[in-house]
DNA sequence: CACTCAACCAAGCAAGTGCTTGGTAGGGTA
DNA sequence: TACCCTACCAAGCACTTGCTTGGTTGAGTG
């Protein structure tokens, strides 16, 4: 693998392009349903030829994925580690979440719809232990927001942690960038209705 | 297995007992990750005996979703036909979806995981009809809940049900029958945070 | 000019796929 | 006894799948 500073970037280049491609069509019609040969046809080229740039189909969602997981967590990592209110942080582990989908939809979609089936297999064990990271990242947020007054003692943390989770991941078969609501919005109407629920009136002293 | 009320119920029985069968697999596995020799292994026959009973693989789902569709649009009609409040109503339709995936888990996994990619040919467009429909059932419960003065009105009706639709069905992917939580306790639980919020405190008036 | 190398083609193999065909065992019925 | 019918088996066909192999092209580079 050259660098990237100088020299055969364009290596890198046709690489990533290949990639993308393939991200797309996994996310639109399954990792499985995918053929090489939709991935060559979509980039102009023979379905052998893709081999000269990856080892297998199976190498390029590894890729994908330990790629999208690394940055997904470094994000994580950075709300967790700042000086911000529980609350503030819970905010932010929303946003950041439609963000993510905003910008890497097709990584998100790949891993919601994929994580079941390829973490059976041993090469992509870690993505079951991203999955507990996650967990861990949700709970701690909800639990700070508990003890520090801003959020209802009476919480089931591990139900609501499920429901946030669900939600706000689920939507990336749903949301569309560019299409009627940017993710700030989506995040900010889901961020309402989490925090101060659908009903009106004043329900919980 | 005898017959349960006279005739050649015997022949229903083993056509029920392998589309259970399928229906396990294809929640499981996926629909096009689950070959007709891995249903007839679990059968315990041969894979060209399926097709005594069945037409195809395809007719398998196919019978599957649209006996499940009917069904669940029939508890949904009857919700929509009473004479409960609003908020009553809404409630009902929540718990009508955990209480679902308690009963038909296998269907509700099928359906959310595959009407994508069926949904694609000829054959399922029911599907998507019924999606739609689905969606007009939750677009009315809300709009009847804000016009009744029961939920708030600054709510985006469509968002709002996106994120219902999207957590009341997915958790089709981490509920089980016979686990820590019925099916009840988890839509107390989510029926709680939707219309109340998890934050502490008189949020709005 | 000789050489290298990334990017690709052409052809095909082995395994797996849905499904078909012709046949059989065994219980029920006239 | 003769017949029918449900449920199944045994074998295999046509096709798709991921991947391999040996070769070609064309833009560089000394």
């Amino acid at each position: 693998m050259p660098d990237q500073a100088g020299g055969s970037t364009a290596t890198e280049s046709r690489r990533e392009e290949l990639l993308r491609i393939a991200a797309d069509l996994f996310a639109s019609k399954g990792f499985r349903n995918t053929t090489v040969r939709d991935i060559a046809d979509a980039a102009g080229i023979l379905s052998g030829s893709l081999y000269h740039h990856f080892d297998s189909k199976e190498s390029m969602v590894d890729e994908l994925m330990r790629t999208f997981q690394a940055e997904l967590f470094a994000a994580y990592d950075e709300i967790l580690a700042s000086s911000d209110d529980a609350r503030t942080k819970l905010e932010r582990a929303v946003r950041l979440s439609f963000d993510t989908i905003e910008r890497r939809g097709a990584e998100v979609a790949i891993f919601q719809n994929e994580a079941a089936t390829l973490g059976a297999s041993e090469r992509f064990g870690y993505l079951a232990e991203r999955n507990r990271q996650s967990r861990d990242v949700w709970v701690t947020l909800l639990t700070e927001g508990v003890q520090s007054g801003a959020l209802r003692p009476d919480l089931d943390i591990t139900l609501t942690y499920r429901f946030i989770r669900d939600t706000v991941w689920v939507a990336v078969r749903w949301y569309r960038p560019g299409g009627p609501h940017t993710a700030t919005q989506v995040a900010d109407q889901y961020l309402t209705i989490l925090l101060d629920g659908i009903a009106k009136g004043t329900p919980h002293a």
